[in-house]
DNA sequence: ACCGGTCATGCCCGTTCATGCCCGGTCGTG
DNA sequence: CACGACCGGGCATGAACGGGCATGACCGGT
């Protein structure tokens, strides 16, 4: 195994399960402890994981409370289906918008390298997968960078989306029902969001099942602005059919 | 077989199998070990594959950049000193500008937990090293984004270092001498490069000695517009003193 | 058919790379 | 505050690398 190809892997295993240490690692690629430190250190320089005492923290997380790693993980296979699912609803060869959200970090990370697109996002960890993909045209949208989220808000971001037109924004939500429309807690974020959405000929909301019927403080659109919802079968046929009365397609991954 | 069938079969090999390894490939083929890595080497320069030590892997198979953290390994120890050295320069609460560049990203890794500043980049390696840094504000500056830097470049980054006023502005550059100031090899990265100078009151220049005398074809200011040079000792003391009897305070860390 | 030029390939050899081992220093936990 | 785990630098080693040169095949023009 290539020490490329190693690392690859303990990032994999960094981002799934939130951590790692040195000692399991060493023992599971059939090294000693002094490659895997070479090679947390080279992640670490690259700007992939932060470097801890015993092992490595993923540097792009999006969620680092302790307690809501486990969740994270449960949702993990969720939301790869997701993306999967969000893969065939890209242009062929033209323009698309990736909000920010692990959902979204997830679909970049899927794109197939012969992919051939311009994307537009705001968001960094998505960005930052997608600036060594020889295929894909990327703008970064700036602003003023939220912690939390590590998406660009604010007045340059507003502007930036303000002057462009893709084909299709792919976007994430904290919470989405029919009642209440697309919802997340940062009302800066949420004005990014509603700005990426008006720039889009077409909207797909990635959300997984557990977002329906939650409403949070800042509302950035209608589910009338969404012209595909892909979601998990956790969604029940009840409310598919109402989303679907409603003039929103959904897709169950 | 002619060279261009082997490699299309070498491609479609690493594509089946995720990798492919210089030896077996030989074996395989009937050639030597030269002719493999020259053919590899030039299936990497087409961007198809992704070369390792030992062997190759598809494009696109791993979501971060080996070049990235190549670069850094050479002069990595002088880099690491003057992004030490920089340190000295930051104010105390303030804003600054960070060019992009592996010097810079060292500086971006190396600011103390307890810094409390206001930072602006086109860069998006530096970026994702302080997004999670609580005591800064960070501001993202947009742009396409150039796969080998992996910065922001084009009318957006130029507009939005126009629109803003910084205190210090640390930068790179590829070449740099008294005669013909400072260069880079890319046009639009120079341009970003003069509006993020024109952007701050103060410019500390961060290059490592082997950089001095080196011009490349874009030219982005003179060392007229430098503060502060910071490199390292391999800087003869002649040519330091050229460069102050020109106005430029030198630092050799 | 001849002949200079180019290209692909092979061979040689000094250099670099990845890894393992060792040892003195540091961290952090009890 | 002491001890064990962890870290990073230094060194050794074998494999891989790559630049330079030679050889022979092919090509295009005369």
């Amino acid at each position: 195994m290539y020490a490329p190809e190693r690392q690859q892997e303990i990032l994999r295993l960094a981002r799934d399960g939130g951590r790692v240490d040195v000692v399991s690692l060493a023992e599971e690629f059939q090294v000693t402890a002094e490659t895997i430190r070479r090679d947390l250190k080279a992640l670490d320089r690259a700007g992939l994981l932060r470097r801890v005492h015993g092992g490595a923290i993923p540097a792009g997380r999006l969620d680092f409370e302790p307690d809501l790693a486990e969740r994270e993980t449960t949702a993990a296979d969720e939301k790869d289906r997701i993306a999967k699912a969000a893969l065939a609803e890209l242009p062929a060869d033209g323009t698309v918008i990736l909000d920010a959200g692990s959902t979204l970090a997830r679909l970049a990370a899927a794109l197939p390298p012969e992919t051939s697109l311009t994307v537009v996002t705001h968001s960094l960890p998505v960005a930052a997968r997608l600036a060594d993909h020889p295929g894909i045209q990327l703008h970064l949208v700036g602003g003023r960078v939220r912690h939390r989220t590590r998406a660009a808000v604010d007045a340059w971001a507003l502007r930036a989306y303000g002057e462009i037109r893709a084909d299709v924004a792919f976007v994430a939500a904290n919470g989405f029902s029919a009642e209440h429309g697309l919802t997340t807690p940062d009302l800066a974020e949420a004005a990014v969001k509603r700005a990426a959405v008006a720039a889009a000929r077409r909207v797909v909301l990635l959300a997984d099942s557990s977002k329906h019927g939650q409403e949070h403080f800042a509302r950035f659109g209608g589910l009338g602005d969404v012209d595909l919802l892909i979601t998990d079968s956790g969604l029940s046929p009840e409310d598919t059919a109402a989303l679907a009365r409603g003039g929103t397609e959904v897709v169950r991954a």
